[in-house]
DNA sequence: TTTATATTGAAAATGATTTTCAATATCATT
DNA sequence: AATGATATTGAAAATCATTTTCAATATAAA
């Protein structure tokens, strides 16, 4: 257990906020995965090193998360939010989903992510200045029927 | 109160379904409105036409509009989901959104549409060959802060 | 019409997320 | 390191959008 979190710990706390074991714990769990992890998957997995800690705290933790900018919230319509760490878009990582509106399968992919990149970016500028909105994150995701799906829908 | 629904009388048939004067009625709330609505917004317009319709009835016809993909859903993660109509991404009405994480608006946009939509179309033709999708809309998001929650932020 | 059944509305159930509140942990300051 | 102000926590209860249940009703086809 290196020096897990000393960058958030300052970041936290330049915001105003103190840097806690559950904050350090659900700030590792996410570090790990590759996948879009909902609460009750976090928790559980949270539950394994730190068997006191409650849901609530998870909620709360991937909410403050959000409202820093450190984290992205995904709900692609099945009724739980998806969370993953946001990182620089240019690193491996970034990616964008593909979500059967039948089985509600998420299918990531990489594919023209330097082309579509360009484009975010130079949207992402101008909508700035348009709209005056400061600009964290974004997402594309594709709706529609996966392989299996289409055969059986 | 024209011919309304014909068309959509026959796509429904032709699927299996009934035409059935709630279904309608929510179709002709969609057709009218510019703006995402949620469930709740569109029950109470289809209240003031058939006060007897049901809220229970109004998610069951999104939710058909959905599967058969007329409709397309949106969760910008503050808990309600919004529901509009697909129509031909080259109609005027095709538009993309910045979420205010913060305060949750939604702001609409229209701007780099046409160099978008040329990626998006190139993206997902590869898509659909390489993952075997059937894609029937996409969704682009930035999230962020609006002016005024920068300020109060 | 008649018939088979898809659809409806009301009420109850569900399930993810939020709120409440007293106990506890953290950070800045002694 | 001990102290104090207060941010944070966990458990239980509350919310609230959405779904399910089920008997009554409406629809499409014969």
């Amino acid at each position: 257990m290196k020096n897990r979190g000393r960058g958030w710990q300052k970041r936290l706390n330049m915001a105003g906020f103190r840097f806690t074991n559950p904050r350090g714990l659900v700030m590792d769990i996410l570090r790990k995965t590759e996948k879009h992890l909902s609460a009750e998957e976090i928790y559980v997995q949270a539950l394994a090193v730190n068997p006191s800690i409650g849901l609530t705290t998870v909620y709360r933790t991937l909410d403050l998360f959000s409202r820093i900018g450190a984290v992205q919230k995904f709900d692609f319509g099945d009724g739980k939010a998806r969370f993953e760490l946001i990182e620089n878009p240019l690193k491996k990582g970034h990616h964008h989903h593909l979500v059967c509106v039948r089985c509600k399968s998420i299918t990531d992919y990489t594919d023209f992510m330097k082309e579509e990149l360009e484009l975010m970016e130079k949207t992402e500028q101008a909508l700035s200045a348009k709209y005056h909105f400061r600009i964290n994150h974004h997402t594309v995701d594709f709706y529609g029927l996966c392989e299996k799906c289409q055969t059986y829908g």
